[in-house]
DNA sequence: CAGCGACATTCCAACAGTGACATGTCGAAG
DNA sequence: CTTCGACATGTCACTGTTGGAATGTCGCTG
């Protein structure tokens, strides 16, 4: 229920026609709230039967311009101070750690690695918009700082996990063929049925 | 789309009914990706058409137990290994960050500490995981403490960032009171408005 | 053997999100 | 003055998600 908010939040700053929301949420919201026109326009109709933001103004095109109404603020203000942040993230990336035990240990790392770079690059939008930005000391310019912060932090968290994570795979399989060799000899049977080391090569 | 996956991989491991299965998604799959019965049953029903599960057994009370296919395998594997790990997150949290501004810093520092808390009640939990479970080199153990590890980092990294923001808010404030200061002193009209370094009290 | 709690499935209404399509207007460049 | 791109809104069908309600069965405990 929160894209509401999204909305309320962006016309709390200016008024805006939904177009004009369209390009805020594509600049600033993307990676945090993405919206679709159909959405947008859909929340501006119903927040305004609710009351939550009116017309403020006509233009070409039949542009309608929208002002969050004092109601507005205050929902928008209830939700910031005592709505608590929902609840349980969808994560596909994570979802599929659970399931790279299906996959040779190569696979998975080449997965793991994968998403290393992917969080590199993240990192490295957020850097670039970071140093080509201009921080002052207003308002939205601290807010907007802090959450590329988080961005900046998260993004390097991830790559680092997913690079020890890569590299936990492989001294897991290492330490399991070493188990495996060591059983295999006290039951003085050194016959091997599989391959100590190296991946299956049937299993691709 | 991926709840599918996530049946998918629940199956992948040992057969099971869609009680077993709703079983299986809050003991390990509620943070990462939450499904709830209906979800679940309906889903079991797509894939039994779709061929990629089959009933492997009738139990007592109606029981269905089912089981992957081939063919399931097969897309499930298609799916680690080449499907894109799907695009953005909504997040909660870090929306409201971008209209703190709306808040005296004040209230925008408790909503940041509260966030820093449950960041750190989290952490917790995680590691009360970690310690109460035997990690062996068996597979499923690996990548269930490598997503473990996840949590963990990621918790930790949301707990100091969640610090630090609440301290980028104070020290924004202090210097932007100090800015305004200045610029009475310099435009010689020490006469005041309002409060150079407290929180505005008429707007709680 | 009565009854309760865990097992087990199915259906439904409502809302949220996706992506495409339809429609039309204005302003500037050529 | 034409035409093209940006401006601007709206609708539709489909899928995914939520939460609840209805229904019934088995197995253990008293």
């Amino acid at each position: 229920m929160s894209l509401r908010h999204a909305v309320l939040g962006l016309l709390s700053e200016s008024p805006a026609s939904g177009y004009d929301l369209m390009k805020l949420f594509n600049a600033s919201l993307t990676s945090v709230w993405p919206a679709t026109q159909s959405q947008v326009y859909g929340e501006l109709n119903k927040l305004t039967t609710a009351g939550l933001v009116e017309i403020s103004a006509h233009g070409p095109r039949g542009r309608k311009e929208y002002a969050i109404t004092t109601d507005g603020l205050t929902e928008l203000r209830h939700w910031l101070t005592e709505v608590a942040p929902s609840g349980p993230q969808r994560h596909d990336a994570l979802l599929r750690v659970f399931f790279l035990g299906i996959l040779t240990p190569l696979e998975a790392r080449t997965y793991l690695l994968t998403q290393a770079k992917m969080a590199a690059r993240a990192h490295d939008s957020y850097k670039q918009v970071d140093e080509s930005t201009e921080w002052d000391d207003e308002m939205i310019s601290v807010y907007g700082k802090i959450a590329l912060e988080y961005g900046l932090r998260l993004s390097a968290t991830m790559e680092e996990w997913a690079r020890w994570a890569a590299d936990e795979v492989t001294s897991a399989k290492a330490r399991k063929a070493s188990e495996l060799a060591r059983a295999r000899y006290e039951a003085g049977q050194p016959e091997s049925d599989g391959e100590p080391t190296t991946e299956r090569p049937g299993d691709a």
